[in-house]
DNA sequence: GTTGGAAACATTGTCGACAATACTTTGGTC
DNA sequence: GACCAAAGTATTGTCGACAATGTTTCCAAC
């Protein structure tokens, strides 16, 4: 006997659309870093790995560039993103001003159940055990995301679409690499806490502004990132310029 | 002899894709509402139409799709899009969220020579005709059009790349719908100039706001255009119920 | 050894046909 | 006359093959 979860390239079983289904797959296997970031998509090779033909293959490929993470040039072929830091940056200020809009909103219109419902996402957090390490931050997608539940709860559903739809995967991929800064879990946690009081006392103002903060902080850890990684590059560079050459 | 620019559905003669070429054909067609707002995509007429095999013709959906112009409902098929009420309304607020931060940033880095281009461009609307009878705003699109021009002028590749590639077109489609209420025409133009003055002046924070106020003003523009048209529709109801059945 | 071009190769773009699904119409029954 | 069912029709999803374009490799000339 054989379960169709054992079957990672089983065909359309639950009437779901083959191409719904590599793009789901090809978006995963993106996100976790499975397919390097940079690298080209071939697509005969990735029809035969899924065992599909270039048709839903095709199609999956244009939702994924619509999610931005793949970058396509006409006649050349498509690419996993690989942004650069400065467009690693913009997409940050890009989220500081809409998940501050949406953190403003959701103070305004969450339901009372949907922010005990949050708190409980939260206090899950606490409880992980990477996270009571020190080394990580709970990364757990969708409902399970603080920051994914505040933009539901916010009632712009324009608003929700344009950042869980299109943008969330490619913060997540992006997230998954630069959440194991020393501290930077434990301070997450404590920003996440006081803009939950904001919502929760219903001062939009507030919450607006301290999601724009913590979206920040994230930003400048970032830069952080970068900066030692340069300079570590810049190391190894040099040693080998010494030694391999 | 025939010139290529005499025949429509010429194909690909410059290199450039079939699926590139119908893809702005269908796109200028739904933004000028040449096809209605809600009507069905049906895959074999407009491939005859254009006289192109499905197979581009899909790409180009995706794409469309991509850019909110049209919605896709799988097994069933498309059609173009057709915001409501509060979905259009949704979409003023993020513009202001997002233009708003492109009008900081572009009154902190734009060049002189950009902002003296700017001004031009704002003469230009003043001399347009139809402007100056008041039944509407200049609707050039791209480089002509003031937003457009800020959004590139704040230096955010990332953020222009959403607003210009993705949203403007949406934006622009509702907004030849909505340009001709009496007086706003010139209201808007009063503001685009306050705008560029805060810009020339370098005062980020102004033009924050003055761009938040105006897409505002848009919006509250809007309100009452539905609130006009709800008006009518509950009068030809009305008429309807009296005079036809 | 390097540079230029030409041929071979691989990949993307396009097409027409078939399969699967949704919609419509027709017929029947209550 | 209205509602449900089933067959038929139309549309979307998928496939494999061919054409057009880009890339690589190899050879020759400088």
């Amino acid at each position: 006997m054989l379960l169709e979860s054992e079957v990672s390239t089983a065909p359309q079983v639950d009437s779901e659309t083959l191409s719904e289904h590599v793009f789901r797959l090809i978006q995963a296997a993106i996100v976790k870093g499975e397919i390097a970031p940079g690298s080209k998509i071939s697509e005969p090779e990735l029809a035969r790995t899924y065992g599909i033909s270039r048709g839903p293959l095709r199609e999956a490929i244009h939702r994924l560039e619509g999610q931005k993470l793949l970058v396509r040039v006409p006649h050349v072929g498509a690419r996993v993103v690989s942004l650069s830091h400065a467009e690693l940056i913009e997409l940050y200020e890009i989220r500081e001003s809409l998940e501050g809009m949406a953190c403003r909103l959701a103070a305004e219109r969450m339901t009372q159940h949907e922010i005990d419902e949050l708190r409980r996402v939260l206090e899950l957090h606490e409880q992980d055990a990477a996270f009571k390490a020190g080394v990580g931050y709970y990364q757990q997608e969708g409902d399970f995301d603080f920051h994914y539940r505040i933009i539901q709860g916010s009632g712009n559903r324009t608003l929700a679409k344009l950042l869980c739809d299109e943008l969330y995967q490619l913060v997540r991929m992006y997230r998954l690499q630069f959440s194991a800064t020393p501290n930077r879990p434990h301070q997450a946690f404590a920003e996440h806490h006081r803009i939950l009081d904001a919502i929760a006392e219903r001062d939009g103002e507030l919450a607006e502004l301290l999601m724009r903060r913590h979206i920040g902080a994230s930003k400048r850890n970032i830069e952080r990132h970068y900066l030692a990684q340069s300079g570590q590059e810049a190391l190894a560079t040099s040693s080998k310029t010494r030694g391999d050459s």
